[in-house]
DNA sequence: TTTTGACTTAAAGCCAACTTCAAGTATTAT
DNA sequence: ATAATACTTGAAGTTGGCTTTAAGTCAAAA
């Protein structure tokens, strides 16, 4: 599969999928004769794969340097599995901080609605800051 | 309260927070006679909420948008609603990003440290990239 | 066969969101 | 009184993550 019939499957643009080659979190693509990418299915899966870390906001270094160590075998298995374990973690801090936010800005939008009780947007009031 | 201090309990740069009020996440701190801020009550809710939105991942953008709506006066209320609910929306589809990513990093780490069913092992093995 | 469009590279550019710097004034501790 | 510390401003610099550009090769359609 070539680079543009990939861009479009994933939605990431030729240039992010030569760059994600470039800083190594997919590794090199195999070749056409006359230097063209060819992805197979283990690229696609791959790609999938970082498409959906990075959406959820995992860093690309800590993404390369999984990577790196996948390629390096089976005695970096403990070190493998560290980075995923603190990335883990950021990303439930992440999740957390965001359910926080869920609330409050659904509290906001149900003051701005008028669907508040009378005792609940007292209490709203109170700690208003906007 | 100076700026050092609110600095420190919000765990925010001074630099930064001049910055949000250039910008106009926060509206202009009342100063001392020599013209230094002088944080109040008020000040110190915003800087809360401001930090919670930005923590979540609120652009700069809308937030500054919302403010200035505030300060408009009663006029402006549906266009704030709008700009909550439309970025309420766009924090919930990044959670459910979010999610997803959880389990697939929890079911790695599963296979790294040997917890899964033989069954389930093999299931995840035809899927896996890297 | 020629032109159109996709591909290649390395390097420079861009954007959001800070962060640091330079140059200066004010306040606090000794 | 003087030194150290905290403050001020505007502007330049940094970081992460792409994105665009320049200059060129290659291949499928008209």
């Amino acid at each position: 599969m070539r680079i543009a019939e990939v861009s479009e499957k994933y939605d990431i643009s030729p240039d992010t999928l030569r760059y994600y080659e470039k800083v190594g979190l997919i590794p090199a693509v195999n070749r056409t004769g006359s230097g063209i990418r060819d992805y197979n299915e283990m690229d696609l899966k791959r790609i999938e794969f970082i498409k959906c870390m990075r959406n959820a906001g995992l860093p690309i270094e800590a993404l390369t340097e999984y990577i790196s160590l996948v390629l390096q075998g089976d005695q970096t298995i403990d070190a493998r599995k560290e980075i995923l374990k603190v990335q883990r973690e950021l990303l439930v801090t992440r999740m957390n901080e965001m359910q926080k936010t869920l609330q409050i800005l659904d509290t906001k939008i149900s003051v701005y609605e008028g669907t508040l009780l009378k005792k609940e947007k007292e209490m709203v009031q109170k700690d208003k800051a906007f």
